[in-house]
DNA sequence: ATCTTTGAGATACAGTCGTATTCTAAAGGC
DNA sequence: GCCTTTAGAATACGACTGTATCTCAAAGAT
Protein backbone atom coordinates (compact mmCIF):
# COMPACT_ATOMS: atom_id res chain seq x y z
CA UNK A 1 0.00 0.00 0.00
CA UNK A 2 1.48 3.17 -0.91
CA UNK A 3 1.06 6.63 0.40
CA UNK A 4 -2.29 6.98 2.05
CA UNK A 5 -4.67 9.80 2.99
CA UNK A 6 -7.84 10.13 4.88
CA UNK A 7 -10.32 10.45 1.65
CA UNK A 8 -13.44 11.67 3.59
CA UNK A 9 -11.35 14.12 5.57
CA UNK A 10 -10.05 15.59 2.59
CA UNK A 11 -13.36 15.58 0.97
CA UNK A 12 -14.53 17.36 4.18
CA UNK A 13 -11.87 20.09 4.11
CA UNK A 14 -12.25 20.65 0.08
CA UNK A 15 -16.09 20.70 0.98
CA UNK A 16 -15.60 23.13 3.39
CA UNK A 17 -13.24 25.62 1.62
CA UNK A 18 -15.61 25.83 -0.97
CA UNK A 19 -18.46 26.79 1.42
CA UNK A 20 -16.36 29.40 2.57
CA UNK A 21 -15.50 30.40 -0.81
CA UNK A 22 -19.03 30.92 -1.95
CA UNK A 23 -19.82 33.09 1.48
CA UNK A 24 -16.83 35.26 1.11
CA UNK A 25 -17.31 35.82 -3.29
CA UNK A 26 -20.70 33.84 -4.21
CA UNK A 27 -21.47 30.96 -5.43
CA UNK A 28 -20.07 32.38 -9.15
CA UNK A 29 -17.09 32.65 -8.36
CA UNK A 30 -16.75 28.61 -7.18
CA UNK A 31 -14.94 26.87 -9.38
CA UNK A 32 -12.63 24.25 -9.55
CA UNK A 33 -9.88 26.69 -9.39
CA UNK A 34 -10.72 28.86 -7.24
CA UNK A 35 -11.85 25.82 -4.56
CA UNK A 36 -8.14 24.40 -5.54
CA UNK A 37 -6.45 27.69 -4.70
CA UNK A 38 -8.66 28.24 -1.58
CA UNK A 39 -7.24 24.86 -0.17
CA UNK A 40 -3.91 25.48 -1.10
CA UNK A 41 -3.80 22.45 -3.23
CA UNK A 42 -3.24 22.84 -7.64
CA UNK A 43 -6.55 21.91 -9.02
CA UNK A 44 -5.35 18.46 -10.41
CA UNK A 45 -5.38 17.50 -6.65
CA UNK A 46 -9.03 18.33 -5.86
CA UNK A 47 -9.91 16.31 -9.24
CA UNK A 48 -8.56 13.38 -7.32
CA UNK A 49 -11.32 13.60 -4.75
CA UNK A 50 -13.76 14.92 -6.89
CA UNK A 51 -14.16 13.87 -10.57
CA UNK A 52 -16.93 16.50 -11.42
CA UNK A 53 -17.80 20.07 -10.42
CA UNK A 54 -20.94 18.66 -9.72
CA UNK A 55 -20.11 16.52 -7.12
CA UNK A 56 -18.16 18.64 -5.57
CA UNK A 57 -20.75 21.37 -4.94
CA UNK A 58 -23.52 18.11 -3.90
CA UNK A 59 -21.01 17.34 -1.28
CA UNK A 60 -20.84 20.62 -0.25
CA UNK A 61 -24.29 21.69 0.00
CA UNK A 62 -25.03 18.16 1.75
CA UNK A 63 -22.06 19.36 4.11
CA UNK A 64 -23.88 22.54 4.87
CA UNK A 65 -27.49 20.57 5.33
CA UNK A 66 -25.86 18.66 8.44
CA UNK A 67 -24.18 21.51 9.74
CA UNK A 68 -27.86 23.46 9.89
CA UNK A 69 -29.11 19.76 11.60
CA UNK A 70 -25.98 19.85 14.13
CA UNK A 71 -27.16 23.08 15.21
CA UNK A 72 -30.44 22.39 15.59
CA UNK A 73 -29.87 19.01 17.59
CA UNK A 74 -27.23 21.21 19.43
CA UNK A 75 -30.01 23.49 20.78
CA UNK A 76 -31.28 22.94 24.49
CA UNK A 77 -34.30 21.24 24.29
CA UNK A 78 -35.34 22.43 27.98
CA UNK A 79 -35.94 25.90 27.04
CA UNK A 80 -39.32 27.06 26.48
CA UNK A 81 -40.51 26.64 23.31
CA UNK A 82 -40.43 30.14 22.32
CA UNK A 83 -37.08 30.69 23.39
CA UNK A 84 -35.71 27.65 22.06
CA UNK A 85 -37.35 29.18 18.49
CA UNK A 86 -35.06 32.10 18.77
CA UNK A 87 -32.16 30.66 19.96
CA UNK A 88 -32.63 28.36 16.98
CA UNK A 89 -33.57 30.94 13.98
CA UNK A 90 -30.54 33.11 15.20
CA UNK A 91 -28.19 30.50 15.18
CA UNK A 92 -29.07 30.49 10.86
CA UNK A 93 -29.55 34.27 10.76
CA UNK A 94 -26.12 35.89 9.60
CA UNK A 95 -26.31 37.96 12.96
CA UNK A 96 -22.29 37.84 12.56
CA UNK A 97 -19.63 36.51 10.46
CA UNK A 98 -19.64 32.85 10.69
CA UNK A 99 -23.50 32.89 10.43
CA UNK A 100 -23.36 35.30 7.99
CA UNK A 101 -21.32 32.64 5.97
CA UNK A 102 -23.28 29.75 6.31
CA UNK A 103 -26.57 31.55 5.25
CA UNK A 104 -24.81 32.85 2.16
CA UNK A 105 -24.18 29.31 1.18
CA UNK A 106 -27.03 28.15 2.47
CA UNK A 107 -29.14 30.79 0.01
CA UNK A 108 -27.06 30.24 -2.65
CA UNK A 109 -27.84 26.44 -2.82
CA UNK A 110 -31.44 27.02 -2.03
CA UNK A 111 -31.58 29.34 -5.35
CA UNK A 112 -29.65 27.05 -7.46
CA UNK A 113 -31.74 24.02 -6.14
CA UNK A 114 -34.55 25.84 -8.76
CA UNK A 115 -32.60 24.24 -11.33
CA UNK A 116 -30.41 21.54 -10.20
CA UNK A 117 -32.91 18.55 -9.43
CA UNK A 118 -29.77 17.30 -7.49
CA UNK A 119 -29.35 20.19 -4.77
CA UNK A 120 -32.90 20.78 -4.97
CA UNK A 121 -33.42 16.97 -3.38
CA UNK A 122 -30.76 17.54 -0.52
CA UNK A 123 -32.66 20.70 0.36
CA UNK A 124 -36.06 18.70 0.34
CA UNK A 125 -34.39 16.62 2.93
CA UNK A 126 -32.99 19.05 5.03
CA UNK A 127 -35.96 21.03 5.23
CA UNK A 128 -37.72 17.67 5.96
CA UNK A 129 -35.98 17.06 8.61
CA UNK A 130 -35.90 20.51 10.15
CA UNK A 131 -39.82 20.58 9.65
CA UNK A 132 -40.57 17.36 11.69
CA UNK A 133 -37.92 18.52 14.42
CA UNK A 134 -39.94 21.85 14.56
CA UNK A 135 -43.43 20.10 14.64
CA UNK A 136 -42.29 18.01 17.33
CA UNK A 137 -41.26 20.85 19.46
CA UNK A 138 -44.25 22.24 18.84
CA UNK A 139 -46.54 19.26 19.49
CA UNK A 140 -44.63 18.38 22.81
CA UNK A 141 -45.13 22.16 23.85
CA UNK A 142 -48.71 21.61 23.64
CA UNK A 143 -49.18 22.76 20.31
CA UNK A 144 -51.04 20.90 19.07
CA UNK A 145 -52.78 21.95 15.99
CA UNK A 146 -51.34 22.98 12.89
CA UNK A 147 -47.80 22.35 14.25
CA UNK A 148 -46.47 21.40 10.63
CA UNK A 149 -48.06 24.75 9.33
CA UNK A 150 -46.30 26.70 12.18
CA UNK A 151 -42.71 24.59 11.64
CA UNK A 152 -43.36 25.71 8.09
CA UNK A 153 -43.82 29.15 8.52
CA UNK A 154 -41.35 29.42 11.15
CA UNK A 155 -38.72 28.10 8.59
CA UNK A 156 -40.03 30.71 5.92
CA UNK A 157 -39.52 33.34 8.45
CA UNK A 158 -36.05 32.30 9.30
CA UNK A 159 -35.20 31.94 5.24
CA UNK A 160 -36.87 35.10 4.46
CA UNK A 161 -35.10 37.32 7.34
CA UNK A 162 -31.78 35.65 6.08
CA UNK A 163 -31.95 36.52 2.85
CA UNK A 164 -32.70 40.29 3.31
CA UNK A 165 -30.23 40.51 5.81
CA UNK A 166 -27.75 39.85 3.49
CA UNK A 167 -27.69 42.43 1.60
CA UNK A 168 -29.23 44.78 3.75
CA UNK A 169 -27.12 44.62 7.28
CA UNK A 170 -28.11 48.17 8.48
CA UNK A 171 -31.85 47.14 8.98
CA UNK A 172 -30.68 43.64 11.51
CA UNK A 173 -32.29 45.60 14.74
CA UNK A 174 -35.31 46.37 12.33
CA UNK A 175 -35.31 42.18 11.25
CA UNK A 176 -34.96 40.84 14.73
CA UNK A 177 -37.68 42.90 15.79
CA UNK A 178 -39.63 41.30 12.98
CA UNK A 179 -38.66 38.11 14.16
CA UNK A 180 -39.68 38.44 17.90
CA UNK A 181 -43.11 40.27 16.62
CA UNK A 182 -43.91 37.14 14.77
CA UNK A 183 -42.57 35.03 17.40
CA UNK A 184 -45.11 36.47 19.64
CA UNK A 185 -47.58 35.82 16.93
CA UNK A 186 -47.16 32.79 16.52
CA UNK A 187 -46.26 31.03 19.46
CA UNK A 188 -48.91 32.08 21.84
CA UNK A 189 -47.72 32.77 26.01
CA UNK A 190 -45.78 31.17 27.87
CA UNK A 191 -44.63 34.14 30.23
CA UNK A 192 -45.97 38.14 29.90
CA UNK A 193 -48.72 38.25 27.05
CA UNK A 194 -46.95 39.80 24.60
CA UNK A 195 -47.95 43.66 24.27
CA UNK A 196 -50.08 43.70 21.41
CA UNK A 197 -52.53 45.84 21.02
CA UNK A 198 -56.04 44.86 19.17
CA UNK A 199 -59.34 44.53 21.19
CA UNK A 200 -59.84 41.55 23.23
CA UNK A 201 -60.55 38.56 20.68
CA UNK A 202 -56.94 38.97 19.64
CA UNK A 203 -56.67 35.40 17.57
CA UNK A 204 -54.76 32.97 18.93
CA UNK A 205 -53.46 34.76 21.57
CA UNK A 206 -56.13 32.32 24.45
CA UNK A 207 -54.79 29.29 23.06
CA UNK A 208 -52.49 28.22 25.23
CA UNK A 209 -51.20 29.40 29.18
CA UNK B 1 -31.21 61.54 -38.35
CA UNK B 2 -30.80 58.24 -39.69
CA UNK B 3 -32.40 54.83 -38.80
CA UNK B 4 -34.28 55.70 -35.15
CA UNK B 5 -35.66 52.85 -32.34
CA UNK B 6 -36.80 53.53 -29.13
CA UNK B 7 -34.08 52.87 -27.24
CA UNK B 8 -36.00 52.28 -23.82
CA UNK B 9 -38.77 49.97 -25.29
CA UNK B 10 -35.03 48.16 -26.54
CA UNK B 11 -33.92 48.07 -23.25
CA UNK B 12 -37.03 46.68 -21.67
CA UNK B 13 -37.25 44.13 -24.24
CA UNK B 14 -33.78 43.06 -23.63
CA UNK B 15 -34.47 43.15 -19.97
CA UNK B 16 -37.27 40.82 -20.28
CA UNK B 17 -35.83 38.61 -22.01
CA UNK B 18 -32.96 38.80 -19.33
CA UNK B 19 -35.76 37.73 -16.84
CA UNK B 20 -37.56 35.69 -18.13
CA UNK B 21 -33.89 33.43 -18.93
CA UNK B 22 -32.91 33.44 -15.14
CA UNK B 23 -36.29 31.66 -14.30
CA UNK B 24 -36.19 29.25 -17.22
CA UNK B 25 -32.18 28.60 -16.66
CA UNK B 26 -31.27 30.50 -13.57
CA UNK B 27 -28.84 33.61 -13.15
CA UNK B 28 -25.86 31.35 -14.14
CA UNK B 29 -27.25 30.84 -17.90
CA UNK B 30 -27.29 34.74 -18.25
CA UNK B 31 -24.95 35.65 -20.07
CA UNK B 32 -24.11 38.40 -23.33
CA UNK B 33 -24.85 35.56 -25.86
CA UNK B 34 -27.78 33.86 -24.11
CA UNK B 35 -29.41 36.88 -23.79
CA UNK B 36 -29.75 38.20 -27.38
CA UNK B 37 -29.96 34.67 -28.87
CA UNK B 38 -33.26 34.52 -26.66
CA UNK B 39 -34.04 37.92 -28.15
CA UNK B 40 -33.70 36.92 -32.00
CA UNK B 41 -30.72 39.66 -31.75
CA UNK B 42 -26.59 39.43 -31.98
CA UNK B 43 -24.71 39.68 -29.52
CA UNK B 44 -23.04 42.65 -31.06
CA UNK B 45 -26.99 44.12 -31.47
CA UNK B 46 -27.24 43.93 -27.41
CA UNK B 47 -24.46 45.63 -26.58
CA UNK B 48 -25.83 49.07 -28.64
CA UNK B 49 -27.81 48.69 -25.16
CA UNK B 50 -25.85 47.70 -22.75
CA UNK B 51 -22.40 47.87 -22.93
CA UNK B 52 -21.50 46.02 -20.24
CA UNK B 53 -22.91 42.99 -19.03
CA UNK B 54 -23.52 44.89 -15.48
CA UNK B 55 -25.44 47.37 -16.81
CA UNK B 56 -28.11 44.79 -18.40
CA UNK B 57 -27.89 42.69 -15.41
CA UNK B 58 -28.52 45.78 -12.63
CA UNK B 59 -31.51 47.57 -15.23
CA UNK B 60 -33.45 43.58 -15.17
CA UNK B 61 -32.90 43.94 -11.62
CA UNK B 62 -34.59 47.73 -11.64
CA UNK B 63 -37.39 45.99 -14.29
CA UNK B 64 -37.69 42.96 -11.55
CA UNK B 65 -38.89 45.97 -8.76
CA UNK B 66 -40.86 47.54 -10.74
CA UNK B 67 -42.56 44.93 -11.52
CA UNK B 68 -43.14 43.93 -8.10
CA UNK B 69 -43.99 47.46 -6.86
CA UNK B 70 -46.51 47.85 -10.02
CA UNK B 71 -48.50 44.52 -8.89
CA UNK B 72 -48.16 46.11 -4.92
CA UNK B 73 -49.77 49.19 -6.18
CA UNK B 74 -53.00 46.64 -8.13
CA UNK B 75 -54.20 45.04 -4.89
CA UNK B 76 -57.34 46.52 -4.35
CA UNK B 77 -57.06 48.93 -1.16
CA UNK B 78 -60.21 48.13 -0.31
CA UNK B 79 -60.46 45.07 0.32
CA UNK B 80 -59.45 43.91 4.23
CA UNK B 81 -56.31 43.95 5.15
CA UNK B 82 -55.50 40.15 5.87
CA UNK B 83 -57.62 39.77 2.24
CA UNK B 84 -55.34 42.13 0.89
CA UNK B 85 -52.11 40.67 2.61
CA UNK B 86 -52.66 37.25 1.41
CA UNK B 87 -53.61 38.42 -2.41
CA UNK B 88 -50.21 40.67 -2.28
CA UNK B 89 -48.35 37.44 -1.47
CA UNK B 90 -49.92 35.43 -3.74
CA UNK B 91 -48.73 37.56 -6.57
CA UNK B 92 -44.91 37.02 -5.48
CA UNK B 93 -45.37 33.61 -4.77
CA UNK B 94 -44.67 31.10 -7.49
CA UNK B 95 -48.02 29.25 -8.04
CA UNK B 96 -48.71 29.52 -11.64
CA UNK B 97 -45.40 29.35 -14.76
CA UNK B 98 -45.60 33.81 -14.85
CA UNK B 99 -44.80 33.89 -11.19
CA UNK B 100 -43.00 31.40 -11.08
CA UNK B 101 -40.37 33.01 -13.00
CA UNK B 102 -40.58 36.73 -11.58
CA UNK B 103 -40.14 34.67 -7.95
CA UNK B 104 -37.11 33.23 -9.26
CA UNK B 105 -35.65 36.02 -11.31
CA UNK B 106 -36.48 38.15 -7.69
CA UNK B 107 -34.39 35.53 -5.39
CA UNK B 108 -31.77 35.06 -7.91
CA UNK B 109 -30.79 38.91 -7.87
CA UNK B 110 -31.74 38.79 -3.71
CA UNK B 111 -28.91 36.00 -3.13
CA UNK B 112 -26.52 38.01 -5.89
CA UNK B 113 -26.81 41.29 -3.77
CA UNK B 114 -25.06 39.40 -1.18
CA UNK B 115 -22.01 39.95 -3.10
CA UNK B 116 -22.69 43.11 -5.44
CA UNK B 117 -23.48 46.47 -3.67
CA UNK B 118 -25.22 47.64 -7.30
CA UNK B 119 -27.83 44.81 -6.96
CA UNK B 120 -28.37 45.32 -2.65
CA UNK B 121 -28.75 49.23 -3.38
CA UNK B 122 -32.02 48.06 -5.31
CA UNK B 123 -33.28 45.37 -3.87
CA UNK B 124 -32.88 47.55 -0.70
CA UNK B 125 -35.10 50.38 -2.59
CA UNK B 126 -38.14 48.09 -3.57
CA UNK B 127 -37.81 46.67 -0.05
CA UNK B 128 -38.45 49.84 1.33
CA UNK B 129 -41.00 50.91 -0.62
CA UNK B 130 -43.19 47.60 -0.23
CA UNK B 131 -42.26 48.34 3.97
CA UNK B 132 -43.86 51.29 3.67
CA UNK B 133 -46.71 50.60 1.68
CA UNK B 134 -47.13 47.77 4.51
CA UNK B 135 -46.87 49.88 6.94
CA UNK B 136 -49.23 52.30 5.86
CA UNK B 137 -51.83 49.81 5.04
CA UNK B 138 -51.18 48.77 8.13
CA UNK B 139 -51.71 51.73 10.57
CA UNK B 140 -54.80 52.86 8.32
CA UNK B 141 -56.41 49.50 8.86
CA UNK B 142 -55.73 50.33 12.57
CA UNK B 143 -52.73 48.81 13.68
CA UNK B 144 -50.91 51.38 14.92
CA UNK B 145 -48.42 49.32 17.01
CA UNK B 146 -45.34 47.90 15.17
CA UNK B 147 -46.57 48.26 12.05
CA UNK B 148 -43.18 47.79 10.58
CA UNK B 149 -42.02 45.29 12.36
CA UNK B 150 -44.95 43.56 11.04
CA UNK B 151 -44.68 44.68 7.36
CA UNK B 152 -41.06 42.92 8.02
CA UNK B 153 -42.14 40.12 8.91
CA UNK B 154 -44.96 40.05 5.98
CA UNK B 155 -41.72 40.65 3.69
CA UNK B 156 -39.81 37.71 5.53
CA UNK B 157 -42.55 35.27 5.41
CA UNK B 158 -43.52 35.89 1.67
CA UNK B 159 -39.60 35.52 0.77
CA UNK B 160 -39.20 32.74 2.45
CA UNK B 161 -42.11 30.88 1.48
CA UNK B 162 -41.24 31.58 -2.34
CA UNK B 163 -37.79 30.29 -1.68
CA UNK B 164 -39.27 27.24 -0.91
CA UNK B 165 -41.62 26.71 -3.30
CA UNK B 166 -38.71 27.24 -5.94
CA UNK B 167 -37.84 23.75 -5.61
CA UNK B 168 -40.64 22.49 -3.54
CA UNK B 169 -43.35 22.34 -5.68
CA UNK B 170 -45.21 19.18 -4.18
CA UNK B 171 -45.56 21.00 -1.14
CA UNK B 172 -46.69 24.52 -2.30
CA UNK B 173 -50.23 22.62 -0.45
CA UNK B 174 -48.56 23.04 2.76
CA UNK B 175 -46.64 26.20 2.52
CA UNK B 176 -50.16 28.10 1.51
CA UNK B 177 -51.31 26.59 4.70
CA UNK B 178 -49.03 28.13 6.33
CA UNK B 179 -49.19 31.27 4.96
CA UNK B 180 -52.70 31.55 6.20
CA UNK B 181 -51.66 30.39 9.61
CA UNK B 182 -48.88 33.01 9.77
CA UNK B 183 -51.95 35.86 8.61
CA UNK B 184 -54.05 34.85 11.26
CA UNK B 185 -51.59 34.93 13.88
CA UNK B 186 -49.61 38.15 12.52
CA UNK B 187 -53.14 40.14 11.37
CA UNK B 188 -55.92 40.10 14.65
CA UNK B 189 -58.97 40.34 12.72
CA UNK B 190 -59.99 43.81 12.03
CA UNK B 191 -62.79 43.78 13.94
CA UNK B 192 -65.40 41.49 11.87
CA UNK B 193 -63.60 38.48 10.86
CA UNK B 194 -62.50 37.68 7.43
CA UNK B 195 -64.36 35.03 5.89
CA UNK B 196 -61.75 32.49 6.02
CA UNK B 197 -62.50 32.59 9.21
CA UNK B 198 -64.86 29.47 10.84
CA UNK B 199 -67.78 31.19 12.83
CA UNK B 200 -66.89 33.45 15.36
CA UNK B 201 -64.34 30.83 17.04
CA UNK B 202 -60.97 31.83 17.52
CA UNK B 203 -59.26 32.35 14.02
CA UNK B 204 -56.84 29.70 15.12
CA UNK B 205 -59.27 26.90 13.42
CA UNK B 206 -59.41 29.27 10.21
CA UNK B 207 -57.33 27.77 7.61
CA UNK B 208 -57.15 28.30 3.89
CA UNK B 209 -60.35 27.89 2.33
C1' DA C 1 -29.79 61.70 -55.06
C1' DT C 2 -26.23 62.23 -51.75
C1' DC C 3 -24.41 62.36 -47.26
C1' DT C 4 -24.30 61.16 -42.71
C1' DT C 5 -25.49 58.90 -38.77
C1' DT C 6 -27.16 54.98 -36.68
C1' DG C 7 -28.69 49.89 -35.80
C1' DA C 8 -27.21 45.52 -36.39
C1' DG C 9 -24.21 41.85 -37.43
C1' DA C 10 -19.61 39.68 -37.73
C1' DT C 11 -15.22 38.98 -36.01
C1' DA C 12 -11.25 39.15 -32.86
C1' DC C 13 -9.02 38.75 -28.51
C1' DA C 14 -7.49 37.46 -24.07
C1' DG C 15 -9.12 35.09 -20.23
C1' DT C 16 -11.52 31.40 -17.68
C1' DC C 17 -14.14 27.39 -17.53
C1' DG C 18 -14.59 22.02 -16.81
C1' DT C 19 -12.32 18.01 -17.71
C1' DA C 20 -8.88 14.53 -19.54
C1' DT C 21 -4.26 13.20 -19.70
C1' DT C 22 0.43 12.89 -18.35
C1' DC C 23 4.11 13.36 -15.30
C1' DT C 24 6.79 13.32 -10.72
C1' DA C 25 7.59 11.98 -6.10
C1' DA C 26 6.77 9.46 -2.14
C1' DA C 27 5.14 5.95 0.88
C1' DG C 28 3.97 1.10 2.24
C1' DG C 29 4.40 -4.23 1.11
C1' DC C 30 7.56 -7.61 -0.33
C1' DG D 1 16.86 -3.09 -1.54
C1' DC D 2 13.05 -2.66 -5.25
C1' DC D 3 8.07 -2.18 -6.93
C1' DT D 4 3.66 -1.00 -6.97
C1' DT D 5 0.25 2.19 -5.95
C1' DT D 6 -1.19 6.49 -4.96
C1' DA D 7 -1.28 11.87 -4.01
C1' DG D 8 -0.44 15.70 -6.17
C1' DA D 9 1.12 18.88 -9.80
C1' DA D 10 1.43 20.25 -14.45
C1' DT D 11 -0.31 20.55 -18.86
C1' DA D 12 -3.56 20.32 -22.79
C1' DC D 13 -7.88 20.88 -24.91
C1' DG D 14 -12.12 22.79 -26.67
C1' DA D 15 -15.81 25.61 -25.26
C1' DC D 16 -17.45 29.72 -23.48
C1' DT D 17 -16.91 34.30 -21.31
C1' DG D 18 -16.98 39.74 -21.60
C1' DT D 19 -15.60 43.28 -24.38
C1' DA D 20 -13.49 45.96 -28.33
C1' DT D 21 -13.34 46.70 -33.10
C1' DC D 22 -14.75 46.55 -37.78
C1' DT D 23 -18.04 46.26 -41.71
C1' DC D 24 -22.44 46.81 -43.90
C1' DA D 25 -27.22 48.19 -44.67
C1' DA D 26 -30.71 51.43 -44.06
C1' DA D 27 -33.13 55.66 -43.12
C1' DG D 28 -33.76 60.78 -42.39
C1' DA D 29 -31.98 65.46 -43.63
C1' DT D 30 -30.07 68.25 -46.93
Amino acid sequence: MPKTVDRDEQRRQIGAALLQLVAERGLDEVSVRTVAAATGRSPGAVQKYFSTKDEMLTFAAELAGERVERRMAGVDSALPLRQALRELILTTLPVDAERRAEATAQLAFAVRAAHHPGLAAIRRQVDQDIRQALAGWLESAGHTTHATAVADAVIALSDGLALRMLYTPQEHEHLLAALDRSLDALIPGPGPEPPYSSAGASSCSASRR
